[in-house]
DNA sequence: GGAGACTGTCGAAGCGCTTCGACGACCGGC
DNA sequence: GCCGGTCGTCGAAGCGCTTCGACAGTCTCC
């Protein structure tokens, strides 16, 4: 297996055919005979043949590689983050492609190269921001991409999405469900508002609709994400709503310090605050007590953003904005 | 830019030089002018030429591109993997490589897969177990590959790793001269030592070594990672060790479940029990009390893989085995 | 029974690049 | 003034694959 790599001159040798016909045989592009095809294959499999990847790319122009590209924010290290590139690597291998891992470090050049040098078919881009500076480039580029979240200006693009402002909602009427009615919305760090996060604010603007709608009085606040500035915003906000009793955490690394939190200030949770978070199952689970949660669909997202672009790929029709619906998993916390 | 791609020929035409010509000057591997050089990378700029990758693996028997190999261990989704992946890639695009990121699902077939078919020059594997299927196979691949973590007979793979036996060993010093004299760790989950994975043992035998040559009383026990089990694991250890005051804690997702148990328990960090984190920085910065810890260094460690396999590819030396030392940040928790 | 339409296979022309050998032009040394 | 050696550049031969057009051989239908 270390010698020189067998070629398709040599697969074609060994079953007494010409090259172009093992090619059809593999990519099906032509009828071959069903006995043509069996000795193609049985030589394939002996010789333990793999095509070049170089010399299809560079004689079919498809490289069967998509390149998924990093947050451009700097220090994401959440674990969702992974869970999306998995999702991403496994689907994208059912459609026989690879996938390239690419930083944020390079920017936009960075995109450009691998486009620009037929490394890659076509873009997936995790977790983009409102004014994504790459956004322009993918608009001019020849390769399709799909987005995983949101910019500012998504006309043109395919962007998919968790529905987060559905999220916010149906947390809000989980709690108005179980007769709360002074709620309130433990969101992002504040920098993250700032920095214009699509996610963020369209959970806190789901959460103030649904308060709205559903006749509750509800506050939304940033949450900073060490114990201590959690704990001051808990105590803070319990002691100026003393009827608060439903709460919505949106804060993957906030949520333990929620509720050891709570815990110090003699909250039982769910029978003095019930609390219902935004985050993946595992964290919701391993909590104390398990919380009940809307999960972040990671790989449903992954997924679908490479069926998307594999459908752009064939030139089909896709739709400008795939929103996935929220699922509330109930658990102990409310 | 999203017309046909610009081709070496279009370049050696517009700076009236031989196509081989251009491809010295991108190469090195001649010597040419100044005054040609400078022409004919103008021309490059102007066109904005990228060459095209296949057909430079096709002609060079190199790709420049390295696969990342996810770790076998199913939902293995923690944050600190995906340090490692960034640091991977940001090192590779030091030396000119991409990353082609590869998942655990197809085993090593799917090794075999892109080493056979040139897709890559080399391999990284992260987190690599004790009895891993993916091993034997490295041993026989043309491909040079450097593994992250210790398999159980590492004879003639190259590996690189934190030295978590001196992180166990560093975290009970630490303790030792804080004047503690009963200690404990509490390691990965049962599961994960059964598994044999390699980094959790090497921590238990640090830990455990340090204790008899510091003359102190000690014990490592397993911990799951729900917040009630970590609890009653905690609650279980004070009770039947009255004297317990340092503790260890190599569990990334269990941390602030410790913390918030020993909150509960009315035990102050540091001055009743004492604290030591194994974990990435950030969540050592943000548990309540911010905790002294040695982090994971996963920067280094991949900066480190990835020069370690580059050196392979020039078919240099290099060392069969690289242990980081640990560093200890000291914060409040002890 | 012959025209026309398929079927299954082949040969050859690229795809865009690297690299090898060749070859003028120029240099210094005798 | 000529020889051997660099230096800088060129042309052409691949690298391993896909795909196009060609072409025997079969089938179908009137």
């Amino acid at each position: 297996m270390s010698g020189r790599a067998v070629t398709i001159a040599e697969v074609a040798r060994h079953a007494g055919v010409a090259v172009s016909t093992v090619s059809y045989v593999l990519s099906g592009k032509r009828t071959i005979s069903a006995d043509t095809r069996r000795r193609v294959l049985d030589s394939i499999n002996a010789l333990g043949y793999h095509p070049h990847a170089g010399a299809r790319s560079l004689a079919s122009k498809r490289s069967n590689v998509i390149a998924l590209v990093l947050p451009l924010r700097a220090g994401m290290h959440v674990p969702v983050l992974m869970r999306f590139a998995t999702a991403v690597v496994t689907a994208a291998r059912r459609f026989d492609h690879d996938v390239l891992l690419l930083t944020a470090d390079e920017g936009p050049e960075g995109i450009r190269r691998v486009a620009a040098s037929a490394l890659v078919d076509a873009l997936v881009l995790m977790d983009v921001e409102l004014h994504d500076r790459r956004v322009p480039l993918l608009r001019e580029l020849a390769e399709p991409s799909v987005l995983i979240g949101f910019p500012a200006e998504p006309a043109g693009l395919t962007c998919v999405d968790l529905d987060f402002a559905a999220a916010g909602a149906r947390c809000v009427a989980h709690l108005a469900e179980r007769g709360h009615r002074q709620v309130a919305l433990l969101g992002a760090p504040a920098v993250v508002y700032e920095r214009g996060t699509g996610f963020a604010r369209r959970t806190r603007e789901g959460f103030t609709a649904a308060v709205a709608a559903h006749g509750l009085e509800g506050v939304a606040l940033p949450c900073e994400e060490t114990f201590d500035e959690v704990h001051a915003t808990v105590a803070g906000l319990l002691a100026s709503r003393p009827a608060l009793s439903g709460l919505v955490v949106h804060n993957e690394a906030a949520v333990n310090h929620v509720l050891g939190s709570l815990r110090q200030l003699g909250r039982r949770v769910p029978q003095d605050v019930a609390v219902v978070a935004i985050c993946p199952d595992d964290v919701a689970e391993r909590a104390g007590p398990p919380l009940t949660s809307v999960l972040i669909p990671a790989e449903e997202v992954g997924r679908e953003a490479v069926r998307l672009v594999m459908r752009k790929l064939e030139g089909l029709e896709v739709p400008d904005s795939t929103l996935l619906p929220p699922h509330l998993a109930i658990r102990a916390s409310t």
